[in-house]
DNA sequence: GAGACGTGGGG
DNA sequence: TCCCCAAGTCT
């Protein structure tokens, strides 16, 4: 599951951190979502490690802590699709699973030469079909390491077993597959933030409920997207970002914005970052309060989210952007 | 079945 | 800098 969109060398640094905390389903299922979510995060897809914990809680309570082998018992948990559930009945199982990832649709489209729109689905029943019975473990994973090493995006021919029998190759189109898929539309996005301190040097920070980006996520109070135009430089940028922070802190915690103006400085560092087909351009002002202030915003806590003033910021899942802003604020002190 | 869901590495 | 995309799943 930590493998899914993610590539393998990136999964194994999580993989190895993570079975250190987490050596088996039990364990999983007996610690925090808190503290899975804290592993995983920079992994992204998040809901993907909401899926381990609550699938753990099934394995543990109701499998006595070890994985079935069972189609629909398998199947039925949560985040395990087409591909996990071959994968755990062809590789952990031996059974005659054929997975089909984007390594093996890669490899198929060039073998066969094949353009249908819907890869996954044509390529399904060949590799199926090909499945030497008995040894879908080694088949599956050479299928997927061939894809990963060799028949990679930029085809490495040279290097491959597989030439005499490719029909792309025969044809000089081993470049030309598989098909690009049509590119989704970038969207740019502008959002500004405010590291608010308190006289402990605690961190006042906010989860974010009820939402599909990032969910249950802590983040530095701000807002995620603001209006405005792309055309504009960066210096406008932040003084939009600016005006749209101090709005935002006024109208949350009932402070007059001409005071904000005067405690909150006009700098502020940039962090942008990229998340599905957004770009994000993210400015963090930040601000010191004193004990009056603190004790204003306590009383008018709002809006979306519990918050916490914390000296542990490094223990709470924070998105990417939030994370590097963090990083930025602690090394400028 | 299309769109949403993260992030960072490579070309 | 910009584009592509990775051991996919869910709605």
């Amino acid at each position: 599951m930590m493998l899914q969109q993610t590539q393998m060398e990136r999964g194994v640094r999580y993989f190895n951190r993570w079975m250190q905390e987490f050596p088996t389903p039990d364990s999983i299922a007996e610690s925090s979502l808190e503290k899975v979510l804290q592993l995983w995060e920079g992994l992204g897809y998040y809901s993907r490690a909401r899926n381990i914990y609550a699938s753990a809680k099934i394995i543990s309570n109701t499998y006595n802590g070890k994985i079935p082998c069972d189609e629909a018992k398998i199947r039925s948990l949560a985040g395990i699709g087409e591909y996990t559930l071959s994968a755990i009945m062809g590789i952990a199982f031996e059974k005659d699973y054929a997975v089909v990832d984007a390594n093996v649709e890669r490899v198929f489209a060039r073998l066969f030469n094949c353009t249908d729109k819907n890869l996954k689905k044509a390529v399904k029943p060949l590799a199926q079909e090909l499945l030497p019975h008995g040894k879908a473990r080694t088949y599956n994973q050479a299928l997927m390491e061939l894809g990963a090493l060799v028949c990679k995006k930029i085809p490495q021919c040279a290097n491959c077993p597989l030439v005499p029998y490719c029909e792309s190759k025969k044809l000089n189109l081993e470049r030309e597959r598989p098909v690009p898929k049509a590119k989704k539309e970038i969207i740019p996005v502008l959002a500004s933030f405010c590291i608010i301190t308190n006289s402990n040097n605690e961190e006042l920070l906010r989860q974010r409920t009820n939402q599909k980006l990032w969910n249950t996520l802590w983040e530095y109070f701000g807002i995620d997207t603001i209006i405005f135009d792309n055309a504009s430089s960066a210096e406008e940028k932040q003084n939009v970002a600016r005006q749209s922070i101090l709005i935002e802190i006024s109208e949350t915690f009932k402070i007059p914005k001409a005071i904000l103006e005067e405690n909150i400085s006009d700098n502020a560092f940039c962090v942008t970052s990229n998340y599905t087909n957004h770009k994000l351009t993210a400015y963090f002002f930040s601000w010191h309060v004193t004990e009056e202030f603190e004790q204003i915003i306590n009383k008018n806590i709002s809006g979306t989210g519990p918050y916490v003033w914390t000296k542990n910021t490094e223990q709470s899942a924070m998105p990417s952007h939030h994370r590097k802003a963090h990083q930025n604020h602690k090394e400028k002190g």
